[in-house]
DNA sequence: ACCTGAACACCGTTCAAGT
DNA sequence: ACCTGAACACCGTTCAAGT
């Protein structure tokens, strides 16, 4: 009987911040970020919208809280090890983790807030580079590049783009028309439509660590 | 009398896309996206919200109009001149759009879509990459990696980044915690905060610029 | 043809009231 | 201490009505 149920989650484990922001994650994975409201978070707890206000202070809140959880999920660096391997899989780690989370850069440009995972993280990075010999001036370009080619592909992967011209026609006028104007986006479209953005972060990832390495020398 | 001007703005030139789309740019430059509506965007045209509605096809579509807006203020690059050169020009050209509208990227993060402006845009692009002897799996390579590294410095120069941390201390509290368990991010975070991300940027897309070389040989 | 007022279905958030 | 219903000030969008 569907009471039960109801009840059940309903009287289980008692409100909390974290299961907030593991609802609204799984929510935001499932449905995406943009159509996350309070209302609907309070839907899948079984509690009413109002009821999240005594354990998260706003709406902001809970998106500071889930971009916190992604940095979480992100294997630290070894300060130890050979850092271009380091930092190879330290940037794949970050791929990932966006890939499965891929409202995190949304987020991340709504609000850029610093959790404590973040911390820990930005920390560590840091840690790896300023033993691998990089100065505080050279780790921090060299963070600002990493961080900026992950978050791009990223990004691009986010945001799968379609062609769309603005005049309303049907699709294969569209296509001639493309053809006809821009000969070099229509012969290339194809490559863009079936990137794949793993392989193509990989290539560039080591171009980059191969730049910085020989700046370090 | 204040009756005369609003006349004026209410019947000087009559509503249109380009109009509408110009007003929603200057909006956004000032008060930023997030608080761009119809109802306040009608207001600074002297109309109801509503009346939007006759030129437009919705919100969506004022979000595409105001993307194409940007890349129509890019330069083209020249396909006959030295590719280098070019793509170098190109990509501070466009770091400068976005520095200019930094709403762009989380627009393009909303609406993966490509207008004419942005189709020409990336149709140049290739040519240019082409006619350097780039193959087209190159070509493409290449283009995803720039755009990735110009989007991401544009991305971080965006969402400015401030130091927050969850529990609710005051500042010195929260800094001397910081301090303590992240040392090397308390070190390094003048540098990231007063960071010139367009000088940031011109030393990384030097860098891409290298590789990209090295793999044409 | 273009503009409008009223209305609909949603938001985030506050607050007094319930247990 | 935690949850709730009603309310407030906003959204985007539709539609019948005005000129």
């Amino acid at each position: 009987m569907p009471y039960d149920a109801d009840m059940a989650t309903r009287t289980r484990e008692p409100l909390t911040r974290d299961r907030i922001i593991d609802a609204a994650v799984a929510f935001a994975d499932t449905n995406g970020v943009e159509s996350l409201s309070m209302r609907k978070l309070g839907h899948t707890l079984g509690v009413e919208a109002m009821s999240l206000y005594n354990h998260v202070a706003n709406k902001d809140d809970i998106y500071d809280g889930m971009i916190d959880y992604v940095f979480a999920s992100i294997p630290l660096p070894d300060p130890g090890e050979d850092w271009q391997e380091e930092i190879r899989r330290l940037g794949m780690a970050g791929m990932d983790a966006f890939t499965a989370h891929p409202w995190t850069v949304s987020l991340l440009m709504l609000r850029g807030s610093f959790g404590p995972a973040a911390l820990r993280f930005t920390d560590r990075v840091f840690a790896t580079l300023n033993s691998a010999g990089f100065s505080d001036e050279d780790a921090h370009h060299a963070w600002q590049m990493l961080a900026s080619h992950t978050m791009g592909y990223a990004f691009q992967q986010a945001s799968n783009p379609g062609i769309v011209h603005h005049h309303e026609h049907d699709l294969v006028d569209q296509l001639e028309r493309v053809a006809d104007d821009y000969p070099n986006v229509a012969r290339l479209a194809p490559l863009l439509a079936q990137c794949e953005y793993g392989t193509e972060f990989a290539f560039g990832l080591d171009i980059i660590i191969g730049g910085l390495a020989t700046k370090l020398d």
